[in-house]
DNA sequence: TTTTATTTTCAAATTATATTGAAAGTTTTG
DNA sequence: CAAAACTTTCAATATAATTTGAAAATAAAA
């Protein structure tokens, strides 16, 4: 397998996992297509390379601004707009957990406050506990997410190893 | 809102969030199902009060299983089987965790480890990098979720609080 | 202003995924 | 063993998600 091949893989690869996740097949395939990149990409590059219409390309392209993955990359002299990937791969990860943080656990929480404000008397107490756990659990989620976000800090990775030899 | 409406708005909530993380919605509906019944239920009870077909329960009750979310729970005297969910929200959270690492991290571990394999020369030094980096993420992502898994040793959630103060 | 280049939108078509339900399989009971 | 109770399978169907592509909108150039 040569590198050009290899990069196809990859596109395929990061579509496939970007499914497992919730993520759309396509906007996974034009993120790693820019990943993979190493110019700046238009949207008709983008529509060739992947077999996809303009539509889709657009979309995606902007979705995936909205995700703050990727970047216009404006060249002077031309009016199409070029798009590059963020290439630092922990920063890219970082900017993944933040979104689906604000996305989706943030609006749970709030799901969870209004289940738990249904009425509720002695025998319902099994159900007030597990909503009351699944606060907790989201809680903690968001410390762990928080270290996660901060583990390329030096302090904070080396405790965290060390801590896991135990 | 009644508990009984609270739980039925569980069970639909639960649905949404597994299809926001490619769980199928009525896996995670029977999952929730399980998690707010009293009582184990049958592949007939799960049917009615889901309003769902027969294989639909089956399959999904069977892999509930195989994620270790829920437990058969047979009755003396009864021929068919009974299921409960793990009622531990933290346990539970664990078993995801767990499961999808086994499933799919491992995986992608491997795949891109065939993809470094690629021949490649000088000029190729930023896809090279692209895959070293994203193999570094994923043992990043083991540590955490292994830190995550443990966060319930008191000594481990103690060390990572604290460490978030900084 | 008009023309041209590019981006955006969205209803319709397509594709992928999930669900059904009847039939086959299995296990238990009498 | 045969019948009954229950579980599993899977081809057909239905549903949901994605994608298309032509048209509309926008922005730049002539």
């Amino acid at each position: 397998m040569n590198v050009e091949q290899a990069k196809e893989e990859f596109v395929k690869l990061w579509g496939n996992i970007g499914t497992s996740w919730g993520i759309s097949r396509s906007m996974a395939q034009v993120h790693a297509l820019l990943l993979v990149s190493a110019d700046s990409q238009c949207t008709e590059d983008v529509m060739e390379k992947l077999q996809i219409s303009r539509g889709n390309a657009n979309m995606n392209l902007r979705e995936l601004m909205a995700w703050n993955l990727i970047y216009k990359d404006l060249k002077t002299g031309d009016r199409r707009e070029f798009f590059r990937a963020e290439k630092d791969v922990w920063e890219m990860a970082k900017r993944i957990v933040r979104e689906r943080k604000r996305r989706e656990i943030e609006p749970l929480r709030q799901q969870l406050q209004q289940l738990k404000a249904a009425e509720h008397d002695q025998k319902d107490a099994d159900f007030v506990q597990l909503i009351g756990e699944l606060e907790h659990l989201l809680n903690r989620m968001d410390s762990i997410s928080d270290a996660a976000i901060r583990a390329d800090e030096h302090v904070v990775w080396g405790v965290l190893t060390k801590l896991l030899k135990r």
